[in-house]
DNA sequence: TAAGGTTTTAGAAGCGCTTCCAAAAAATTT
DNA sequence: AAATTTTTTGGAAGCGCTTCTAAAACCTTA
């Protein structure tokens, strides 16, 4: 049926081997051979086998990506970037969408074993170190983004620093009611990000000389139904923050949506600050810190595809900063209202 | 260096089609016989290699999905879905995103060419004939969601019925100067849509009694600033429209953010119903169309896996419909103001 | 023009599997 | 117990390529 690398070899009368030389651009070959050669592909219209391809020179040109919830903005946004590169190199682009553990340690375990996949990017996921190390032994590069091992590239953003300076900001507007609505930790998705955030609260909560007080510290999902019940848990307070900085966008949606429905002004009773700096942010004015989320998806493929070249080099540990992005969420505190007043 | 199936045999001191055989649950193949073989393979902690096997059966069990722009969030919306399924089905999933008609067509010829995917589900595009032919000819099954071809079972909505609905709903709300912003045609992208929606559109109005003028009607690219730059048009109008209906929810955000540049109330001054139902339209409270985004997604890889089970199966139109969501963005016209008046 | 050196070439081997066929083993019948 | 049938098994062939080896073809040079 299909065209296969001796019927080139036939039409253009030579051997099967010369053909393939022409195909691999290889030195050795006379160039009226390679006419030859050429034009025997162009009149049958061949395309070599991937497959069979692969099956020798071990390589697929195929690179992975392991994302939970693909679809959330904060990985759309970084697969846009890992597609923007794996497109530019030629590289076919594998989505491996992860919803539950189960299909995390699936991918985890199975996918090292056979290449059907040359490299991997992982996204938001930490692989343990046993893992990490079938990768190596499997000889599977991968590169993390948005976690962090130490036996693997990883790029992360500078965490602490960025929950530093969204709080800082905040308190630099007068703020000292400051609620801290964090991620969950468990369930193993986002696992340093939350830890990290918290300190560069609490950094920034002691430079103010703010005292800390656990009430204003939640925690709750990574969506907007997390951010509209931490919301309330917060409003609830007899002395409720006139400020709040979300671990993400999508949970600082959830505040607005919250503010909203209670008639809260803001950023006149109540001013929000989010992280990640995804698409939506902008649409809806969100003060956020922002995260260089393109970025991080084509840097990791660059740096995948360097220890695609390079096999023993050895991992780096990648910091990326944010950049505060002051919206129209923000505002300084009125001295009039100490705290957040409900107006109907 | 990775365990063979030759090593398995060894170990278990079984001929190698043997271990093929319970492999692939064969039927013949003695328990005792088979306990053996299954514990070699533990012990190898052996993974048959899938390129080897594709390279026999023919299949990859994978499916590729040609889709324009995937990070739009209509996209984004279909590709859940399609991956609800794969993943249910066991299927890989790779993803071809499109940003030229170059690399549309470098897709379209290239890929059929070669079995690296088992099927096709193709996004927004539409192939022509002569391509649709070569998909069949190579036996490369596609199904086409959010377009059609004659030649392959493809996924529509009822864009005539979607988009006379919402200018129903807005002229039985008293709106008689009803602007309408239309996606782009050529670019190739989103073809029939863009004119399936006009006709709606002429329809309602002429089934309201409203004459057609051609100057609420505007042309603009699939964006926010397509959207935005249509709606300072239309509003520039010596008679300006008192509502406005966009051909899809991200030209919809773009008049919402004019409306909101300019002072001028929604709904109260200005009445928007967008089109798609992505869940930024939720957000927003914007008024919609909504599609079964998800369901499609899902419903083209179960249509592709049925034309996989056989071949030669005809081509299916099938037709999906839209629902009216009217949320914040779409009020009755006050007749006292019969146009839209900016407020300062 | 022959010898020696260099470039180019044909095609066998082999990648790790599935599938097939023929042979071995087991079960059944006589 | 032998003959026959049925089940189970080993391993060769072959999938479409790349790579390697050895031979052919082409250059030099004497």
């Amino acid at each position: 049926m299909a065209v296969t690398i001796y019927d080139v070899a036939r039409v253009a009368g030579v051997g099967i081997g010369t053909v393939s030389r022409v195909l691999n651009q290889s030195q050795s070959v006379k160039s009226s051979t390679r006419e030859k050669v050429l034009s025997a592909i162009a009149a049958l219209n061949y395309t070599p086998d991937p497959i069979a391809r692969s099956m020798i020179i071990k390589r697929t040109d195929a690179i992975g990506v392991i994302v939970p919830f693909f679809y959330r903005p904060f990985s759309v946004e970084v697969l846009r970037g890992v597609a923007t590169a794996t497109t530019r190199l030629g590289q076919e682009l594998v989505v491996f969408n992860v919803e539950t553990n189960e299909q995390r340690d699936h991918y985890f375990t199975r996918l090292p074993m056979r290449r059907r996949v040359d490299g991997l990017i992982i996204i938001s996921l930490a692989p343990d170190d046993e893992i990490a190390i079938t990768f190596a032994e499997a000889g599977l590069p991968a590169v993390l983004v948005d976690t962090y091992s130490p036996l693997l590239t990883s790029l992360v953003i500078n965490n602490v620093e960025g929950a530093y300076r969204a709080v800082k900001s905040l308190a630099e507007k007068g703020h000292r009611r400051i609620g801290f609505i964090n991620g969950v930790i468990e369930g193993n998705f986002k696992f340093n990000q939350a830890n990290d955030r918290l300190i560069g609260v609490h950094r920034a909560l002691a430079d103010a000389g703010i005292v800390f007080d656990p009430e204003l510290m939640v925690t709750a999902e990574w969506s907007r139904a997390g951010g509209r019940q931490a919301t309330h848990q917060l409003l609830n307070l007899k002395e409720p923050p006139t400020a709040i900085f979300a671990a993400s966008d999508i949970q600082a949606l959830g505040v607005l949506e919250t503010a909203r429905q209670l008639n809260l002004a803001v950023p006149e009773a109540l001013s929000i600050i989010g992280f990640d700096g995804i698409e939506l942010s902008e649409l809806l004015e969100l003060s956020t810190m922002q995260q260089p989320l393109h970025l991080m998806g084509e840097l990791g493929v660059t740096k995948l595809m360097e220890h695609l070249a390079d096999t023993k080099k050895s991992p780096e540990l990648i910091r990326l900063d944010t950049s505060l992005l002051e919206r129209r969420t923000t505002a300084t505190l009125k001295s009039a209202s100490k705290s957040a007043s409900i107006k109907i």
